[in-house]
RNA sequence: GGUGAGGUUCCCGAGUGGCCAAAGGGAUCAGACUGUAAAUCUGACGCGCGAGCUUCGGUGGUUCGAAUCCACCCCUCACCA
């Protein structure tokens, strides 16, 4: 750790959309042991990439000393944030709710120490206090103190006001005011004096601000963290099958650490810097380091290991590694038997092959269905490209109707395994049941 | 409740009786080139190995033939009440 401020540091990493006053901020953060907030809504069973970024933040304030709340949701989740949504959106029932914030609140955990210890983060939920408030109270004690004028005014609602073709219904128009209670009550329970989010809850923090002096008198912050783009302008943290997911159910190790491995050049050391702890010189060095260097950069693998390692610790780290070391070294002959049992337990995507049904099932139909592909025609594609190995072997358009040799006894690696690699990337491992 | 404008394949957006599985763009996937990068070029892009099958908010109807015409219904938006 360096001896920059906590500010200074996330400036240079670019980790700072927008604050409240930088002076005043600087200084409550250096006389004080802060206690700061961040709302995580469910609106799945768990966390994507687009939510690591705060989290991160959380435990950056940790270790700067400062006490880290993580809210979870429970009540807004109910909702639903029209922050620069173009679209209102359905509601999700109250056990589904529930459950997801249950999900939430698990992962969350792995992140930062809670505890009772100087700095130990509360892990929190609104619907807690919520829920009780009855529809009078909420309107004459928290209601009263906004103008819908100033509501109206929020750039995060305006394109929905405005816009054509879409409109907003009254239940998300009130969400400011719900997340704006959060944060005057975590104020007055915890002392919590500061706010950070996603750059499109600004509006939704200042609303907060503006409820907490009047109805507390405390001047309390808010800090937003910039949108992640890519440089080529397609969204951030989304792969051919979906979001890229924090839970090791919905994205393998192998998978996660697949992801960061392949991002672009122009992206990756800004990545390195939202995304890490390394400090912002050792990530200067390796970019000195790279750019001296003929070919392949090493930022890439450090990005990678480095991520992998905050989400799924070691273990997950060195199954995604196995895996990566085993399909791209190309050389399969280095895998023993053992090796390819370990494989599918790492997280290679893998499935059962019957035999009794590659007689009648196209390579099309077989492949597809493992998931190598959306559909059969993408298969189909692939073949007539040559982009389909199994075994190391091609398989080509005349192989569609022939499975059961080119999946036969024969072809198998140590009688049962079937390496199918798709493209230069894609992988999967058949086992003959 | 009234008036007007709309609902097209993942998204945007053409299409107003056959030449439409539906222009164009984006996204996505694959190939070449590379470094599991970018850029570029090529191909695919409703489903099906195929014959073929199912789409243009919904339901009926007109017609040899409908995304396109008619009726009713549902939904969205704007303005008015």
């Amino acid at each position: 750790m360096s001896d920059m401020t906590l500010l200074q540091d996330l400036k240079a990493r670019g980790l700072i959309a927008q604050t409240t006053s930088e002076e005043e901020l600087e200084q409550h953060l250096a006389e004080n042991s802060v206690t700061l907030y961040c709302g995580f809504d469910p609106t799945a069973d768990s966390l994507h990439l687009g939510h690591l970024v705060p989290l991160l933040m959380l435990k950056r304030f940790q270790e700067y000393g400062h006490r880290p709340i993580a809210l979870v949701g429970g009540a807004t989740g109910m909702i639903g944030d029209p922050s620069f949504k173009d679209q209102e959106r359905s509601l999700n029932s109250a056990e589904v709710v529930q459950q997801w914030s249950d999900c939430l609140k698990a992962q969350i955990g792995r992140f930062i120490e809670f505890g009772d210890q100087e700095g130990g983060a509360i892990l929190a939920n609104n619907y807690d206090w919520t829920a009780s408030v009855d529809v009078l109270s909420f309107l004459r004690d928290i209601g009263k103190h906004f103008t819908v004028n100033k509501m109206i005014a929020k750039e995060s609602v305006r394109q929905r006001i405005e816009r054509e073709g879409s409109g907003i219904s009254f239940t998300e128009f009130t969400y400011q005011i719900l997340q704006s209670y959060d944060y005057q009550f975590l104020n007055k329970e915890y002392g919590c004096t500061l706010q950070i989010g996603g750059s499109d809850q600004w509006g939704n923090i200042t609303g907060g601000i503006d409820l907490t002096r009047r109805v507390n008198g405390a001047h309390v912050h808010g800090l937003t963290l910039p949108l992640i783009t890519k440089s080529d302008g397609t969204k951030f943290g989304k792969t051919e099958g979906g979001a890229v997911w924090l839970d090791e159910k919905k994205t393998s190790p192998y998978a996660f650490y697949q992801f960061w491995l392949q991002t672009p050049d122009a992206d990756v050391y800004r990545f390195l810097k939202f995304f890490t702890f390394l400090s912002v010189a050792e990530i200067d060095a390796i970019e000195k380091a790279d750019a001296e260097r003929q070919g392949r950069p090493e930022a890439q693998a450090v990005l990678a290991r480095e991520v992998t390692r905050l989400v799924h610790g070691e273990e997950g780290l060195a199954a995604a590694e196995r895996i990566t070391e085993a399909l791209f070294s190309g050389d399969l002959s280095s895998l023993g038997e053992n090796d390819y049992a370990q494989l599918s337990l790492d997280g290679l995507p893998s499935s059962e092959l019957a035999a009794a049904e590659l007689a009648e099932k196209p390579l099309t139909t077989l492949l597809s269905e493992a998931g190598l592909a959306a559909s059969g025609k993408q298969i189909k594609d692939a073949l007539q490209r040559k982009a389909v190995i199994v075994n190391g072997v091609e398989a080509g358009v005349e192989d569609n109707m022939n499975a059961p040799e080119v999946f036969g006894a024969d072809r198998a690696l140590f009688g049962r395994y079937f390496l199918v690699k798709l493209g230069k990337k894609k992988h999967h491992l058949f086992v003959a049941a």
